[in-house]
DNA sequence: GTGAAAGCGCTAACAA
DNA sequence: TTGTTAGCGCTTTCAC
């Protein structure tokens, strides 16, 4: 049997409660408290985090939920956040939810139920009402790499806008105006788009519809989007793909119809993962200080769980244009600049 | 505040023994039951898995350590275990070790102390005493894409002496001599290099110590190893990663002294994920059965917690070669052959 | 079928 | 400084 605070008492010849004591390093005089180590390490005991918790203390561990673990960019983000909440005591419960309402509720629900600390939520989520019930409930929580400005909540995040700004800037530099987006369903593509909208808008360009597509997180269903976009009447000259997964995927669905990177088709991603440094050719991205997101994420997750939060901020960290191979001069005259009525 | 089983009982009419008999589907009578889930429901009542874990109950929690959550095929386990995990209830915690034995021994403490009902060991674990003392215990583990045959364990793994044996057997068809080789320090890749030396044996070739090298987990270290096996007096005309990370950075380390791949070195990964379908040249690589693997890993787990464990086993999986682009004829004339005395 | 009560391992008043 | 004791929220005998 796993030894518990009465065998060290017991060993130690001293209560419990001086046990609990010095195992929180509340005042003991020395020698006892030397006593009781020394019991305490005869016996290999180590407290049950389980049963303290039970008492109001912490769990040590926070939920980490995101659309996918397995995308290169949110593994990243798990390792870095995994680190640094370490650095802190805590451990990493992970969560994928496939962007599903449903993943959501229940992992949160079960989560509440172990009773984490609190929640990191990563890269999109869908169902607005249980953050504003967390919030509501005092749970700590804190978005990364996602922003909701209606909400009263820490968040950090990259700024999209820019991103998609910059991006889109470049492509259209290059001479390209019939510029499509496979999007995520979540707040930085649609920040990304808009930085994309606003580019065109400077440069009169008229903004199509049917040249904004969404995807889930899989490389494949950007193949298929991909080969739907090239497929269609006036196909666009670029494709800017909302992460470097999705990226990948229109790359696949490109070479399917035959098409030269960068000679026929420019394709952009996000994110500047190892993805996108060794494709073929390598991406044109931007790229996300992670690290940095992380950290500080953590940091402002663990002040709320410490109770010495000195109140909710949304940071935007600034992202940075990486122009690689995969984007060139658009060869393809355009008719739809002049269909502008 | 939370409510609680006393809430729901008072609120129902009925003793807590009787909510909790509710609450675990043990027998009560219909309207009896109804009443109290009628209760639970409008106090919006989640029992506490801390609590019912501190009565000897499971915590459904799962600690899942590897090297480091980040890298693609390991991501890419996670969040299969993930699924596969969740089916039967269970949450994951995961933990990246970094093939450090400190790490490795600090997280399996903490978790025991957070009380899980198990571990899966991914992709290496060097501290081989922990593993030891967690059977000798009686905690259920399980090694995923690993194999110590001197531990009394269940393992799922894929059988890497085979997928080292046919790439070599590739490399040597191509007319390669000079195969180095980056391993990882796990398992894994100790029985790839035996399956490369089968090879070299069978084909009279004499094995190059200093063409086998060692690199942590990142790319950027395969990176550097690649640099200086490429620099060395007889440098070789073709090397094996050990996993597709390693291979990337093999690659980049290649192109940094101009190599041409594969005309003037080939290079081959083993995962055959995402980063070697879309690497400049795609990959050589040796697919290995994530899914099935894991599903078979958490099964094994599950039965071993639940303690309807058949026996330990160890399973082996087969991998599948995938040849693309980057492997191709050697172009250099070997003297290295002729060395053999 | 249902309830009273002990106990899981720990913390936190409160006393001594 | 140290010990006693009452919980934390739940499960589980064991009577009724």
């Amino acid at each position: 049997m796993k030894p518990t605070i009465y065998n060290v008492a017991e060993k130690a010849g001293v209560s419990i409660s001086t046990v609990s004591k010095v195992m929180n390093n509340q005042p003991v005089r020395k020698e006892t408290k030397q006593k009781v180590l020394e019991a305490a390490k005869e016996l290999n005991y180590k407290p049950s985090i389980l049963a303290s918790a039970l008492t109001g203390k912490r769990t040590s561990t926070i939920g980490f939920l995101a659309p996918d673990i397995s995308n290169p960019s949110i593994a990243e983000m798990a390792r870095a956040v995994e680190d640094f909440a370490l650095e802190h005591g805590f451990n990493l419960v992970i969560c994928s939810t496939d962007f599903k309402s449903e993943k959501e509720d229940s992992y949160v629900s079960l989560l509440r139920q172990k009773r984490v600390d609190g929640f990191i939520l990563a890269g999109g989520f869908r169902n607005r009402g249980i953050i504003s019930e967390l919030i509501k409930e005092a749970v700590p929580v804190i978005l990364l790499s996602e922003y909701y400005p209606a909400c009263p909540i820490n968040a950090v995040t990259v700024n999209n806008f820019i991103g998609g700004y910059e991006i889109a800037t470049h492509l259209i530099s290059l001479g390209h105006t019939r510029i499509a987006v496979i999007a995520e369903e979540n707040s930085s593509s649609q920040e990304r788009i808009r930085g994309y909208r606003k580019v065109l808008q400077d440069h009169n360009i008229r903004a199509r519809e049917d040249l904004i597509v969404i995807s889930d997180s899989s490389a494949e269903h950007a193949r298929r989007l991909a080969g739907g976009l090239l497929g269609s009447l006036h196909p666009p000259t670029a494709i800017i793909a909302c992460n470097d997964v999705l990226a990948i995927g229109t790359l696949l669905g490109a070479r399917e119809k035959n098409m030269k990177i960068p000679e026929n088709l420019s394709i952009t991603g996000f994110g500047n993962t190892l993805l996108s440094k060794n494709s073929n050719p390598p991406l044109t991205t931007v790229e996300i200080p992670i690290q940095s997101m992380c950290s500080l994420a953590v940091d402002l997750l663990v002040e709320e769980i410490e109770k010495r939060s000195k109140g909710k901020q949304a940071v935007l960290m600034l992202p940075k244009l990486i122009i690689q191979k995969s984007t060139g001069v658009c060869l393809v005259s355009d008719l739809n600049k002049e269909d502008v009525s």
